[in-house]
DNA sequence: AGATAGCCGTAC
DNA sequence: TACGGCTATCTC
């Protein structure tokens, strides 16, 4: 027998199928879709196992399979071949995508091999067995086990090994190795709530639908989860599984609870809470189909089940369902539709503010859509008031405005609780006049210019577009130009001044790093130990307090100003998500957002929670400019040590693109953000075009002619989230 | 990825 | 002519 096997060496050069015969020891073990251990050159490799067949294709001599890493399976034929589509469509190594499907704890580079414990249970042989028979210790085991049946070994602490050998012996016992698993549930208390007829009419569109993808429109506190849950249950009690994919950032275990309070041991969480061994052993439960409901980040997209009844999607907008570093580079709202195509099922993409994307997509009727316009408490959307900064700040000192700090003093007073955001994201300062509030912009992209140092001068990401920075502002003439950036611990400073007797609790990146702070973080606000919670976008995204009811924003330019055809819709999702966290409960609330921009529309539509008004406005921009949903972008990145080659080698792709490509704009090469990262010089030609087929015939020589140039690395993202 | 074979230049 | 650096090729 020979088994085709790709080997673990996510490199273009040997990404293909290699020969091995399989000695006849182990042809019984060798299948599809698991991994062996193969010579290669003069090592010894980590391989999937792709094909087997009786004769071989190439006329070189074959090695033998060394040995076999896997007793089951682990990709099976649906992940094999969702794995080569995968590399077709987003030109990554099929390596790279196969590897991308598997828990960490299964990658050769991480040690490989998991250690598997198992626990030790006993049980009574018949259960027929009279408990008369015995006496003293032995009479209380029989008794202990008649009672519970299935017991752990090392719940029998007081009872001594010799005694349990001496029934196991006579045959009254048996013994039974289980699996030991990491996380342990409880099964499921069924806690179901009474739908809204609009909820209920959302449930039956999908679940009495041919296949189809929907987009769940909800406004914040409208439901969303319920109606998941809902649909959920009916698919199971067909015996169908389901995926629900939720962003990173929202995947608390708090929220994992809620779906465990329902569905019991039946879900298996792929949450970032867990370790590398946890996560396998959740996966491994997923292997085996004792789980029915996967819950999880990106990467659950891949979960082994069989028999999808749903897969659902949750806050679709959100760009960390985008993979942008490692290859692939997927999105995984296109593996879902691909996936839910082979299991004959439907997707639910849900979200309070859909990206244009997916409205654009239901307006071409592709998409179907549903709706949920109120929430579920029958109160009211927050009353949003926004505050011109440029005429609150020369009455206030720091960054509050009056109205937010008495606004804060309200809540204070009345026992509530307070949200504030600050969303900085770190990176990129941006040059903003302190006077009137201008900020650059490029005069071919419309995109916020980038402040770089080095060179003193404003650059556009996108086309590359570069000026210097002039010191009075060409909008007032003022010489007022700010460097502007301002953390979240600048602010917990001033507001603990502000306020000295409430407790200010921060949660960023920074306190959020260690293990299971974000979740501690979360229930010790919920319990109200503290008034405030200060913090960045984590603050904004499907929590749920109902003491809330002020959510202050204390800068929203922040992420209007990133560099990003993007910032817009970005802007307008986040202000409005973070509104959504007020007044979910009894109380009405409220929400302050602080501005320079006060007239921007992302700022001005999030006051009436107007959605397709930002739609429709944002829609026109895109049309104009040539961005998507209109076109689809592509960034072609060129990567090397030496700048001079590099930029004459990215300069030759820009023109052999041309040569090959009509109808297609090419832009750049441009300098991104990180334009040098340790030593590497970064060039972007970004790729404007509306049919994807044209591109791969050009791509592929492209990556063919350079594949064994070590100087140069050529990265390849469609519809990249953003472009660094 | 990692090993190897072939092609240059230059240093003794 | 011997050695090192660079590049292209190959791994079943």
């Amino acid at each position: 027998m020979v088994a085709g096997v790709l080997v673990e060496i996510t490199n273009k050069n040997v990404d293909r199928i290699f020969e091995y015969n399989v000695p006849s020891t182990l042809e019984e073990n060798v299948k599809i879709g698991v991994r062996v251990l193969v010579p290669f050159g003069k090592m010894m490799l980590e391989g999937f196992v792709c094909t087997l067949s009786d004769k071989k294709e190439t006329d070189k001599e074959l090695k033998e399979v060394d040995s076999i890493i896997d007793t089951d399976i682990v990709l099976n034929d649906e992940l094999l071949n969702l794995g080569k589509w995968m590399q077709k469509e987003t030109v990554a190594s099929l390596m790279s995508c196969y590897q991308v499907m598997l828990p960490k704890a299964l990658k050769a580079k991480n040690g490989s091999v998991v250690s598997i414990r198992y626990d030790t249970y006993y049980k009574l042989k018949n259960d027929s067995i009279m408990s008369e028979q015995f006496s003293g210790k032995q009479k209380e085991i029989v008794l202990l086990l008649k009672e519970k049946g299935l017991v752990l070994r090392k719940e029998l602490f007081d009872i001594s090994s010799s005694s349990l050998n001496t029934l196991l012996k006579h045959g009254v016992l048996e013994k039974i190795e289980k699996e030991h698993y990491r996380v342990s549930y409880e099964s499921g208390k069924i806690e179901k709530k009474e739908l809204t007829t609009m909820q209920k009419e959302a449930v039956d569109a999908v679940i009495n639908s041919s296949p189809k993808t929907f987009l769940l429109h909800g406004v914040t506190g409208s439901g969303k989860t319920e109606v998941y849950m809902e649909i959920i249950d009916y698919y199971l009690k067909l015996g169908k599984k389901s995926i629900v994919l939720v962003p990173e950032i929202s995947l608390t275990p708090q929220m994992v609870d809620r779906f465990r309070r329902r569905f019991g041991d039946k879900i298996a969480a792929l949450h970032s809470a867990l370790s590398d061994g946890e996560k396998y052993d959740e996966w491994r439960r997923i292997c085996r189909g004792e789980a029915s409901i996967v819950i999880g980040a990106r990467s659950a997209i891949f979960a082994p089940l069989d028999d999808i009844g749903i897969i659902i999607i949750d806050e679709e907008h959100s760009d960390s369902y985008k993979q942008s570093d490692p290859s692939p580079r997927y999105h995984a709202r296109d593996v879902a539709i691909y996936r839910a195509k082979t299991h004959n099922c439907s997707v639910v993409l849900g979200s309070a503010t859909p990206s244009l994307e997916s409205m654009a997509r239901v307006q071409k009727r592709v998409y179907e859509y549903l709706s949920l316009p109120e929430r579920i408490n029958g109160k009211s959307l927050p009353e949003v008031t926004i505050i011109d900064m440029n005429n609150a700040m020369k009455k206030s000192r720091g960054h509050f405005s009056n109205e937010l700090i008495s606004a804060i003093d309200d809540r204070l007073q009345k026992k509530e609780q307070v949200i504030l955001l600050l969303n900085r994201r770190g990176y990129s300062s941006f040059v903003m006049c302190k006077n009137c509030g201008y900020t650059f912009k490029c005069p071919n992209c419309d995109i916020t210019l980038t402040y770089h140092k080095t060179s003193n001068t404003l650059r556009c990401h996108y086309c590359g577009y570069g000026d210097k920075e002039p010191s009075i502002c060409p909008s007032c003439g003022e010489k007022s130009l700010n460097n502007l950036g301002v953390g979240t611990e600048k602010i917990e400073e001033e507001l603990q001044k502000l306020f000295p007797s409430s407790k200010i609790l921060r949660m960023d990146y920074d306190t959020t790093s260690r293990k299971g702070m974000h979740e501690e973080m979360i229930s010790k606000f919920k319990n109200h130990e503290y008034d405030i919670l200060l913090g960045t976008q984590m603050v904004a995204k499907g929590l749920d307090f109902s003491l809330v009811t002020l959510v202050g924003v204390i800068n929203a330019d922040t992420s209007l100003n990133i560099p990003d055809f993007r910032s817009s819709e970005n802007t307008f999702s986040l202000l409005s998500q973070v509104a959504g966290r007020s007044g979910r409960a009894e109380k009405i609330g409220s929400v302050v957002i602080q501005t320079y921009n006060p007239d921007h529309y992302s700022i001005s539509y999030v006051k009436n929670h107007n959605y397709f008004g930002f739609y429709k406005r944002e829609m026109e921009i895109r049309k104009q400019l040539k961005y998507p949903p209109y076109y689809y972008l592509c960034n072609l990145r060129v990567c090397g040590k030496n700048q001079e080659y590099l930029l004459g080698e990215a300069l030759k792709i820009k023109r052999s693109l041309e040569r090959n490509l009509d109808s297609v704009m090419i832009l750049g090469p441009s300098v991104g953000n990180t334009f040098k990262i340790n030593n590497t010089y970064h060039y972007n030609i970004i790729l404007k075009y509306k049919n994807k087929d044209v591109l791969y015939d050009i791509f592929e020589k492209i990556i063919e002619h350079y594949k064994t140039n070590i100087k140069i690395k050529i990265d390849i993202d469609f519809n990249p989230s953003q472009i660094l």
